[in-house]
DNA sequence: CTGATAATGGACAGCGTGTTCAATAAGTGA
DNA sequence: TCACTTATTGAACACGCTGTCCATTATCAG
């Protein structure tokens, strides 16, 4: 129904723009206030001043509508990433990411906190791992121990992340960001202790 | 409706005792068969073969009565773990759970899987935290850098579990635990580098 | 202006939930 | 064994959310 064919430079109609901008507007507020477990399309369809039949057009249901706003996210990282030189022992996206979580943190916690949704909470997680394994060395990523670290790795960062959301935390983003590079020297190091 | 007062030793009814029995282990059966979200109080009926109105009679929801069948792997692991003298640098109940995960890993690899409900893997989580920050050195748990690093572990801990399991790996129990704390050196040990 | 396309809201069937109730079955204690 | 107590059962019910369909209306692009 919706071919994004990049050669295809179709002018999207106005109307299809602002439905979807409307949902996801509508999407961002609603998991602000109440968390994606507790959304479901009636309200958010209310929230996004739209006709219930009219989100089925876009959507097959509302994961498919957050699927299509963490593109967004991941674009963002990465491209911090890439600004970034990656120190040896260090991972290129890690301070970009930090500094992002902080900046838009009322986001994030709604992201990564409890009351949020798991579908929510597993794609970024998958992000972190991939992101993690796309950080290190080429040949390296191919054996086992490379894949555990990146789970382990990720695992860290993840939960790292979402406690130091949980509580309003006074941390500054780069006391996060030495910690996690402190306790994380033996999977980072290249060579053993 | 259900008072166990520990100084209140009412025998419970048999039929009591077979209907949650019954239903456990119809949990078991199906969270191996298709995993926790997929499960529903109508089937879990069907194939614990008992009225689904009786099922209310016991628990509120299939929440509840997964938290009551968690109290017994929490029971197992700290047993476990008391028999084990932690030694510094080590986390006393690490090797027990290792282990415990390795002999029943098709529970393990039902309640960490992709397609496991969310709500077991926070439990399993909690426990975990809970286990990390019982295992440090006592006054240090009150500080909030022992609070990071509980996180930390835990959730590098869980994600390298949930690897491990995930394509049927090969590695031993003990080339994990050893994975493990070769890794965690930082954050374990107590002094800094 | 005009043809094309999107939005709308109401209706619909489907499915799982949690509750209630009277009838039945099974345990318990003597 | 008997009487009493308690659990189980299945059916029925209201509820809420889902995803689909369709005819009507509004809006777009050229």
């Amino acid at each position: 129904m919706n071919n994004r064919l990049p050669a295809d430079a179709k002018v999207v109609d106005r109307r299809v723009q602002r439905t979807r901008e409307a949902l996801r507007d509508a999407m961002m507020a609603l998991m602000l206030e109440r968390g994606w477990d507790a959304i479901d399309v009636q309200t958010l369809c209310e929230q996004a001043n739209i006709g219930r039949s009219t989100f089925y057009q876009h959507y097959a249901n509302k994961e498919e509508l957050l699927k299509a706003s963490f593109t967004g996210l991941r674009n963002a990282l990465m491209a911090r990433a890439v600004a970034n030189t990656s120190m040896p022992g260090q991972l290129a996206f890690v301070p970009g990411l930090i500094a992002h979580v902080y900046e838009v943190q009322h986001m994030f916690r709604a992201m990564l906190g409890r009351r949020s949704g798991h579908y929510v909470q597993d794609r970024f997680r998958e992000l972190l791992i991939e992101m993690v394994l796309a950080g290190m060395p080429p040949g390296k990523s191919r054996n086992w121990q490379a894949q555990a670290q990146a789970h382990y790795l990720a695992g860290a960062l993840f939960e790292l992340l979402a406690w130091w959301l949980g509580n309003n935390r006074p941390q500054k983003p780069k006391e996060i960001e030495a910690l996690f590079y402190q306790w994380s020297k033996p999977v980072l190091t290249p060579s053993s202790p």
